[in-house]
DNA sequence: TATAAATAGTTGCACATGCAAATACAACGC
DNA sequence: GCGTTGTATTTGCATGTGCAACTATTTATA
């Protein structure tokens, strides 16, 4: 076996070690955020990302691609949460066909909510993650990214 | 805005940087299987766990954690890859609860055909992700994980 | 031995997702 | 101006998933 095969080898090992980390936190946000708020994770995102935005709107493509979806569960996303009253659609003028969606207070106020509980149990499934010797690299690598622009 | 503060911020950033690098990853793992041979990125998952048990079979539940699935999914997986003959159930003698599960002949064979599709594209799609600056760290500490156990 | 508790796997059901087709609008070329 | 092409979003449909309830078997307890 060459040196060309052993870095195929751990590629894929590599590959196989970064979903397991996903599954493990995206269960627990899972589990947290559904049983305090009643929110899966990528309704969560959605939120999160829309907040981030602190008052300007997003165009569903921005919603799509910030929440990994594809174009039609984002809009059923979105049609969801406006259901709920935590966002509202807002038909934009310069370009008709675009649909901008922005967050109710409603929605805020949840948000404001959930972001403890999520970054509670983010802190909890990384320290966990970090005790197992497989998972512990790809862990000091997620705190080593580059800092959000300032807010 | 605090230290505290800013370890929360730089979790938070983390987790959507892994989940970036992962959902780039399964899509381009995804569309290149799904291309060549049929075959989804759980399923592809299966076989890989299974093979590298060479000739060794695997229960259902090590099965789901694997693939990182449900047990009624992992059922209906399993279902799948053996009405594809890929595949085979065999019950255990002496846990009658318990079922193996072991490649098939033509399991193995699709397998030895996906493994290059799926080696290449997975590269493929690192070293697109490496020239992303804030997906670049985590690319490096995925190649930098603990080598696997010798074959 | 009999009964209860735990474990392995499967099924009913509800639901979120992706793909492809449809709709509505914008932008370009003539 | 008018048709063509491209883009943004939505809907029909098929499918994969998790949860909870169920069956079969093992293990523990009295």
């Amino acid at each position: 076996m060459g040196i060309a095969d052993d870095a195929v080898e751990v590629r894929a090992q590599g590959w196989r070690t970064l979903a397991a980390l996903h599954g493990l936190i995206e269960a627990e946000l899972e589990r947290a955020l559904a049983a305090s708020v009643g929110l899966s994770v990528v309704e969560y995102t959605v939120l999160d990302a829309l907040s981030r935005q602190d008052g300007w709107h997003m165009r569903m493509q921005q919603l799509a691609r910030a929440a990994a979806l594809s174009a039609s569960a984002t809009t059923r996303l979105v049609t969801r949460l406006e259901e709920r009253a935590l966002l509202t659609r807002i038909l934009c003028a310069d370009d008709r066909r675009g649909i901008y969606t922005e967050l109710t207070a409603a929605g805020r106020a949840l948000y404001e909510r959930a972001r403890p509980i999520h970054d509670e149990a983010l802190e909890r499934v990384l320290s966990d993650a970090a005790e197992q010797p497989e998972l512990a690299p790809m862990v000091d690598a997620l705190h080593a990214v580059a800092p959000a622009p300032a807010r």
